[in-house]
DNA sequence: ATAACTTATAGTACATTTGACTACAAGTGA
DNA sequence: TCACTTGTAGTCAAATGTACTATAAGTTAT
């Protein structure tokens, strides 16, 4: 660990971020234009180098914050990729890493070797170079099966929200129509949503009411034995 | 990738595996006792390094056909692990595999750097050097999850196997006692087990069906949206 | 003001699944 | 033949899931 600058990269290994936003009723993925290098003008997955002196949980935290400007957010490993022509300069093993954002909250603004920065609705996604189409590809299936069994779209949306907002995210998340009254039944059920006092406002018809989640009240469900499943 | 030996060792990766097997009723755990290094006779993961010239599964592949002389397996990758100081001697991230055999299969032989290969029930793993206790117990975490939603179970037992076998292994597995006559109805509802002609010999009572995963029926299943949970 | 429309929210009825059981069958060995 | 062990089938109430219908509460057009 002496012989290397602690701030210096490690460059057989690099991470790759898999970012989630939810708008226009549908999932999104940020990706990055390459300002330079062999993919010059192509979009990615925003990624990086770990460097020597941050655990690979932090270095996925600053890369990410380093391209969106975002601190504190949900993020998880999801795993590496290592194919050993996975990249063409040499052989470089990636982790991947998933986060949830709300996309409203932040304005991107492109840094480093990117010279763009923008959302792509997932089912129009370009294609993309090295195996990141492969990478995004598990990563949805990761994100399906993660959203069914922990209540992580909470990230996805802003903090009070309609039950029907709530819903829309999940159909788009898990990519099937759910039954509004029995969604409604399902969710409320689980006992850690709280309605707050507000309502909806500027919309034409009836204002839904808004809830919040309760992570407290989710965590004390879990320790219970309580297990979310949509 | 040109200016390194392509069977040379990328130094900053290295893999664990997670070997996991069933025997006397209780779900164990192979390690190998280090012959050499900081570690020297203390039990620890069996691991090694990646090769330039191999993808991180044939990595792992090769490291477990090394080390137990088995070959074509259930193996899987869990995560990277990457805490800054997890490994003493300089920055090296680890790479993570599980999989899951039938122990009497297979005699153990140490190699490499290994003095000694044994297997030891979870629950008497002993205190183990670097990050491998968080390792183990997160594979351990991991696997229950796994294995409600996929019929990995069937790797551990042998190929024709009686229902109370595979309700004994369920049950060390979870972790929890399951009902005889419910088990029974819930796992061959599900229409993925074959009845062989055969029965259960040298038991001194009333013999019980063997019964054989179908693989294909399994797939053709999971294909129309067909789940498998516990 | 009222009708038409949109979304919210409540409720109903039926099928399926789960969980805790009981009961009986089929072997073994004393 | 009886006691004992394990295998296998079945029962029943409770909980859950699914496909609906119905009504409430607003908005907008007439």
């Amino acid at each position: 660990m002496n012989q290397h600058p602690p701030d210096g990269p490690i460059d057989a290994i690099s991470i790759d971020c898999l970012i989630f936003g939810f708008q226009n009723g549908s999932l999104e993925i940020l990706l990055v234009q390459h300002g330079e290098g062999i993919s010059k003008g192509r979009w990615a997955l925003p990624g990086g180098w770990i460097k020597y002196s941050e655990s690979i949980d932090e270095s996925a935290n600053r890369i990410l914050r380093d391209l969106t400007g975002v601190t504190n957010i949900f993020l998880e490993q999801i795993k590496a990729f290592g194919d050993v022509s996975r990249y063409p300069t040499k052989r470089v093993i990636t982790i991947v890493y998933y986060a949830l954002v709300k996309p409203e909250n932040y304005t991107l603004h492109a840094g480093f070797t990117a010279a763009d920065a923008q959302w792509f609705p997932v089912d129009e996604v370009p294609t993309l170079p090295y195996d990141h189409d492969q990478i995004v590809a598990e990563g949805i299936t990761f994100l399906k099966e993660k959203a069914r069994r922990e209540p992580i779209g909470f990230n996805l949306i802003p903090k009070k929200f309609t039950l029907l907002q709530l819903q829309a995210l999940y159909e788009a998340i898990l990519g099937q129509r759910l039954d509004k009254p029995n969604f409604r039944r399902k969710i409320l059920k689980m006992n850690f949503l709280e309605v707050c006092k507000e309502k909806q406002t500027d919309v034409s018809h009836r204002a839904a009411s808004l809830y919040r989640f309760d992570k407290r009240k989710y965590e004390r469900l879990k320790d219970k034995g309580f297990i979310f499943e949509l």
